[in-house]
RNA sequence: GGUGGAGUGGCUGAGCGGCCCAAAGCAACAGCCUGCAAAGCUGUCAACCCACGGGUUCAAAUCCCGUCUCCACCUCCA
């Protein structure tokens, strides 16, 4: 079976054949880096992760383009009286870092809208010269798209022009309404660090020129996949694919639209301020619960935020992990398809259905489980390398990986085990009793197997 | 006004014409294990049936029509 993904321009599955044969090129829409990652930023960087490690594992190499919107009218809002620069860089540090606890693979690159202006501007200069775009006609450095010269314009949307509301504020210099703007002319209220000498006179960017730029810098005029959330589709990658194909560019042969992080059926959004933050998360469950919830849901359908949620996904998460824990010596996993059931991968095949691969995931623990209990020993080998191949696959091997216990308390932990080993063995059950009680205030949870106690840590 | 999407068990969430008397997880309940627990494992758990009303079909949660409700986008947002 070949992998099919929803392609929503052409609102339609379609088998996905790369461009380059046994090559995929994917560019996806980062964070605009105005405030840390809330988790519908997470989630839409995760979707894309696992569809990067999906196309891996069906041996296709993947370049991988993950910008970074560094210059914008919120970043320089929010900077405040701060350098603006170093705003960003303080913001984009926060994204990394969830990404890198998510276990969100690095991009191939990482590029940032201020390293290249010079591609913007040479994008601009071409649409200019096709009659695509025109600079202000008040005479400020501004330059727009003429939506009107673009018949295509509304294609990826399925809107019309007439029907489309537009801007409300103040003209700027636009023709029309719906016109984007490409380079917005300096203000001086606003520092002069976020300013560029252009053709046009001192400007910096618009929002969506920077995608356009960036995917044609990295991938060249037409590439496989573009990403990014629903949120995007209008204006950000209507424009964008405006912007490209006037200037000539095939641009993205699939748009994949991830849905959104909904809490109480609303979206999840800075502006809306019901973002979840990073700290409340981590309260309720590990990274690795946080990465199994966000993947639980196919990346098309809402995904409903509940105070229970990460703790839900957590206990679900800890049979995987305790399956392996249990049955497996080492952490060490080689991802072979050969091992993969073929459950896991007709679900990943249909559009990402994650949800799917879990089901098989976890039908495949509970066989080994049964297997483990009646020592079936060749059962159990094989699932044992079923379930990592696929726990591998969804990025989830770091959950079982990461030790995050000092080797300081470990001795004390394992010191007190066996001491109340010692104490069951003499039949003094108060004693016993006792240590178990230290060593619930130490966070720790007990785990009685046959022979041996293991334990883990707020488990 | 325009454009998309969604309504499935207590909760989350797959399935999108026959394999569905609807996957998987959580919760709940029971058993095993245990000195007793916890944890773990195993099992059980959707019967006027997939929002409601019609229709198409040998066959519908899945297709069509209508109704209701909800969400997203058309302004910055993953």
């Amino acid at each position: 079976m070949a992998l099919e993904l929803f392609d929503s321009k052409s609102q339609e599955l379609r088998v996905f054949k790369p461009l380059t044969a046994g090559h995929v090129e994917m560019y996806v829409c980062g964070p605009t880096v105005q405030s840390a990652p809330h988790l519908g930023h997470l989630r839409s960087a995760l979707v894309y992760d696992v569809l990067k490690r999906w196309l891996e594992a069906s041996d296709y190499t993947v370049t991988m383009v993950r910008n970074v919107t560094d210059i914008d009218d919120k970043v320089l809002v929010n900077a405040g009286v701060r350098d603006w620069r170093e705003f960003a860089k303080e913001v984009e540090a926060t994204f990394d870092d969830a990404y890198q606890k998510l276990n969100i693979l690095e991009p191939t690159h990482k590029p940032h809208a201020t390293e290249h202006i010079e591609d913007m501007v040479t994008l601009v200069q071409k649409l200019i010269t096709l009659g695509h775009a025109y600079q202000a006609e008040d005479g400020s450095a501004n330059v727009f798209f003429d939506t009107a010269s673009w018949a295509n314009y509304g294609e990826l949307t399925n809107q019309k022009l007439e029907n489309m509301e537009g801007e409300t504020d103040a003209s700027h210099g636009r023709k029309s309404p719906n016109d984007f703007a490409l380079f917005k002319a300096h203000k001086p209220e606003e520092p002069e660090t976020a300013a560029w000498k252009t053709p046009w006179g001192l400007a910096r960017p618009g929002w969506h020129i920077e995608c356009s730029a960036m995917a044609k810098h990295f991938l060249g005029e037409s590439f496989d996949i573009h990403g990014g959330g629903l949120d995007l589709r209008f204006p950000h990658h209507e424009n964008e694919l405006a912007q490209s194909s006037a200037a000539g560019d095939r641009f993205a042969n699939f748009w994949l639209h991830n849905a959104l992080v909904t809490i109480n059926g609303n979206k999840m959004s800075k502006s809306l301020g019901n973002g979840v933050s990073v700290e409340d998360l981590t309260k309720a469950g590990s990274w690795g619960a946080i990465r199994y919830w966000l993947l639980s849901a196919q990346y098309r359908s809402n995904l409903d935020y509940s105070e229970s949620s990460i703790r839900d996904a957590q206990t679900a998460l800890d049979r995987i992990v305790g399956f392996l824990n249990r049955t497996t010596n080492t952490g060490q996993v080689q991802i072979d398809m050969q091992h993969l059931p073929a459950e896991f991968k007709e679900a990943m095949d249909a559009d990402l259905n994650v949800p799917g691969a879990l089901a098989a995931l976890h039908e495949r623990v509970r066989a080994g489980n049964t297997a483990f209990d009646s020592k079936d020993e060749a059962k159990l080998s094989e699932c044992v390398e079923q379930v990592k191949a696929m726990v591998h696959v969804l990025g989830l091997t770091f959950a079982y990986q990461e030790p995050l216990i000092s080797e300081e308390l470990t001795r004390q932990v394992e010191d007190l085990i066996q001491q109340r080993h010692d104490a069951k063995l003499a039949k003094d059950f108060a004693r016993a009793d006792q240590i178990r009680l230290e060593l619930e205030e130490l966070g720790v949870t007990l785990k009685d197997m046959k022979d041996v106690t293991m334990w883990s840590f707020n488990g």
